[in-house]
DNA sequence: TCGATTTGTTTATTGGTTGAATTATTTGAA
DNA sequence: TTCAAATAATTCAACCAATAAACAAATCGA
């Protein structure tokens, strides 16, 4: 069905093909070799030698030594991903806190900046405007490290348009407003704006291809990650499962329907009776899991430090409300990177995006 | 981030490209010339012509007298499907019946043969004995009108791993049935094995790219499509939406959970209690949209003839649980293709393939 | 009847991969 | 010490597919 409806010409295998060497080094524990690379990727060694010089030429990879020494023959170049090559902006703005970072396309963090402080009374515009001296100060001190950047992404706590227009964000008080417009400083990049959920889960795939991330901070948010891909819905407002009914005729939510989950397993819940908490999450993410099919659940947020509290309250719904949970168990797992996962998620994002369409950095 | 792990050569362009242009004509409403394939895709014309050329040798296309005259200039030729091309026989096994069909290229149905019978009695080897021999019917009076089988395929109503394996069919009360190796008259054919719910969505999209498709039998299924691509989850087994909490404390369920929907909203329960069953169908459908943010809902099974009863039920719940329902409506379909749905999404399935890889059959 | 117009084909060119031959660099054995 | 074997990387001719531009075909309108 998908014959995606673009006619696909010489430069588009190339593209597809510089893509798939650099995703091979970038997925290679070790530095792997050109010869190394061909015999994982099924082009031939010739190609990948022209494809390498491309990268290396445009800053994406970088030629080692060779690492150990493994029996007779010449010795074999090991390539790397450019520590120095195109970085990643991450921002982020939260009820109490700005964040910027910086993240190389190797996928360290350079740069993080920080800044607490209550978002709630500011008006949109004079948020964004503290948001946009953050970020400049992130990217001089990355310059001054040496780092050029491909691009911005930043995780917002609500719904967002397509086009980066902020449609709701609750907890800030925030309604259409015009994201990239109120970020002049950032003009001169792409910048990519997106819910944090979707965002912290990108950051928290530790290798699973194909997972649920949710987030319990004051709301509850989910990032669905199908086959490595961000799932987000047609109108880019999946993951709401905060508001999936828990109780039909349960306790009354502030977006007007009865028993949403937010009621059950928010923030101040979990705190306040991890139980019920942990067994109205179960109720909902088995219907994740009955409907999507998905065997890992990573929690975040507010979830991760309370993750051994919640686990086997939220296991014993999964168990019982899942209709194949016989045949396959469901994985539970707490995220690792706290408070900063949707910053990084991100930076990772742009980090990702030139992985993903090497070409298109080449011949900016 | 997907790269996905294949080399891209030159045959990998011209594959593309012949599923660019049969795609085209295949969606086209009149019969585009080259010219017109040509304008609309992006390829040259001289391309088309080529391509064009390759899928009429190979039969899938088929030329025409140019249809009305439109100004000055040489006539067009037009193009279309090739009504005597690959056909796909679609199969299916259901509580109370067996049934095949044959349909065309171009979609039509050819063939149709159902042989009603309680299959609950009989061993799975007996039910598929008997398809067996209902498949090679329809497969004699296809070849007697001159059509060529591409492949097979058929619904089951159960869990199906990926390769045919049916894992559980409650209703049929199969358990691990190899199917492709009980069915030995296909075996010259591909064939595929997959949920009823999923083939019956893929026959329901009447134009529609991302949309949920629900089908209430004595079980109740799901089929969910996105981006016109049936999403069918890490193992095969999305979409089981009857098995989705409704009252956590309600009516046990045959699978040991209590309040699955399925105990409120089954065939039976409609017939019932027409309310109770929209509310309660409301309730996890309002779940499914606010995961994944699904715009279309098409209502299929039993639910098709009820659906004037079921509306407002259902739409009321969602407008209510929905959290982006003020943003943008939900629309609520009942599906037109009655009991044949999962046969012809069977049949439909093998001839989508054909259309989406044309290469592969062309050099088959 | 002739020019304008549109469709479809032909041909030389270009971009990109392939496969085979070649060069480069090391280990190990005579 | 020297040379054969082995492995890595590059070079080069061949091939495949799309493109652009010229050309042939078929119709309309003046």
């Amino acid at each position: 069905m998908t014959a995606s409806r673009a006619p696909v010409r010489q430069s588009s295998v190339r593209a597809h093909n510089l893509a798939l060497v650099l995703q091979t080094v970038a997925n290679s524990t070790d530095r792997p070799s050109r010869a190394a690379i061909a015999s994982g990727t099924g082009l031939t060694r010739a190609t990948v030698s022209a494809l390498v010089d491309d990268l290396i030429a445009g800053g994406l990879l970088t030629e080692h030594d060779p690492a150990p020494r493994t029996g007779a023959g010449r010795p074999a170049a090991g390539l790397a991903l450019n520590a120095a090559g195109p970085a990643g902006l991450g921002l982020e703005i939260n009820v109490d806190y700005l964040a910027a970072c910086v993240v190389s396309l190797t996928g360290e963090v350079r740069q993080r900046i920080v800044e607490h402080g209550d978002q709630r009374p500011l008006a949109p515009a004079d948020a964004l405007s503290a948001l946009d001296s953050l970020a400049s100060r992130a990217r001089a001190a990355a310059a001054a490290e040496g780092l050029t950047l491909a691009g911005a992404a930043l995780a917002v706590p609500g719904l967002v348009a397509a086009d980066g227009l902020v449609r709701v964000a609750p907890n800030l008080g925030w309604q259409d407003v015009d994201v990239p417009a109120l970020l002049p400083g950032l003009a001169d990049l792409p910048l990519i704006v997106d819910n944090e959920a979707n965002l912290a889960a990108l950051a928290s795939a530790e290798g699973e291809r194909t997972f649920l991330y949710v987030s319990g901070e004051i709301g509850i948010g989910a990032g669905i990650v199908l086959d490595g891909e961000l799932y987000r819905g047609g109108r880019g407002w999946s993951g709401e499962i905060g508001h999936v009914t828990v109780y039909p005729d349960g306790r009354p939510c502030r977006c007007g329907a009865n028993g949403c989950l937010e009621q059950y397993a928010g923030q101040e819940q979990v705190a306040a009776d991890a139980a019920l908490a942990a067994s109205a999450l179960g109720i909902a993410l088995a219907a994740v899991v009955n409907l999507l099919d998905i065997g890992v659940i990573v929690l975040g947020g507010a979830y991760a430090p309370e993750f051994d509290q919640l686990r086997a309250g939220i296991e014993a719904e999964l168990t019982r409300r899942v209709l194949t949970s016989a045949l396959a168990p469901v994985t539970l797992r707490a995220a690792t990177l706290g408070p900063d996962a949707a910053m990084r998620g991100a930076a990772d994002a742009v980090v990702q995006a030139v992985r993903a369409d090497p070409a298109a950095w080449l011949t900016r």
